[in-house]
DNA sequence: CCCTCATCTTTACGCTGTCAAGATTGGAGG
DNA sequence: CCTCCAATCTTGACAGCGTAAAGATGAGGG
């Protein structure tokens, strides 16, 4: 039953977007009443934060997928992880938008979700520690390192799905072919 | 009358959130009735989109007031110009998530919005490329390191006040030491 | 003087999240 | 087998939201 709730609440913002998520919406789309969410999850946060915390599961199983590609070059494979991000930004723009929206955005809250998003960034931490060993980037302090990438591919993604790059940024490949240049424009900063 | 009602709006903004950010609250506010922003605003999003249009002229202006202190070094404008943006979005993070909230975010139904917003961009354009005049960045694709700079830095300014880097990066000290050494990262691969 | 138009108010509707109280149900203990 | 209980679900209600419709008010020009 949560979880038939969840799946609900994923497609609702899959077809509809964020603002269509609505509790009653999910019970509606349930086949419940309106207030049979409320045994599941304490409240409207609570099912947000669960949607979110799905939402980053697929990020970093997508992240985790495209790295096996390139097994050999950890530069690479760091790289990959960035555009990854962009890509299912792109790919699921509703869902990305709920993941860093204002419902789930206080990680007091919801401290299991902090920990699944801290764990996406621990992904790219460590394949950026990967190639330091490999002195293939410099040796500054990692997480000031890691913190940059992260911000570039995560602003990247956002103004990508706000359509603030226009509308050839909305598509995967569009988004794909700005995150390789982008992340191209970082190494040669951090190359030792 | 509709400067009052945005002065309200703004100063809710400002000490209770983006979530608080209510017609009706509004209008309390301004001693009116309900219905009376109405005939200042077609809806809500005109409201919200007013306000957001208001954050990016203060995001334009605080950007402008920061580069005027180092005139000479086109570089350094450029980097300022960026500490500047998170520097902003720190100082004003309950405004800086409404100027990219879901209600502002289609600039299709608020081009007026969208032009605020591009000229802050093109202010760190216009600073790229009068370093890259000035010899000291990559001659490649203007455009293309614009939207790398602007997405780092957005990046930065988001992650902060989501408070995923932690609460030492909530605070304005705090975000532009990361500031400045993101773009410093960044710097070192745009250099030519 | 009266008409007109812009401005503001009142009332009402459907939607939302959530509280309170009842109904159903399935399994454990006597 | 009966009883009780706890979990689950439903019904009904309330305040707050955005907004549509219609009435009030008041100033300016014929």
């Amino acid at each position: 039953m949560r979880q038939a709730l969840l799946d609900a609440a994923l497609e609702i913002v899959r077809r509809d977007g964020a603002a269509a998520l609505t509790l009653r919406a999910v019970a509606r789309a349930a086949r419940v009443s309106h207030m049979a969410p409320y045994h599941h999850f304490a409240d409207k946060a609570a099912l947000v934060a669960a949607v979110a915390r799905e939402g980053f599961r697929g990020l970093g199983r997508e992240m985790e997928e495209r790295i096996e590609r390139c097994p050999d070059d950890p530069r690479a494979r760091f790289r990959e992880s960035g555009i990854a991000y962009v890509s299912f930004a792109v790919k699921h723009p509703n869902l990305f938008r709920v993941m860093f929206g204002p419902e789930a955005a206080d990680a007091e809250a919801h401290p299991d979700l902090g920990a699944e998003s801290r764990e996406v960034f621990d992904v790219m931490q460590r394949l950026l520690q990967q190639s330091q060993a490999g002195y293939q980037v410099r040796e500054d302090d990692a997480r000031q390192i890691g913190l940059t990438a992260w911000s570039l591919v995560h602003g990247l993604a956002m103004l990508c799905i706000d359509g603030q790059f226009g509308p050839e940024a909305t598509s995967p490949e569009g988004a794909e072919r700005l995150a390789y240049a982008a992340t191209g424009a970082l190494f040669r900063g951090l190359r030792r």
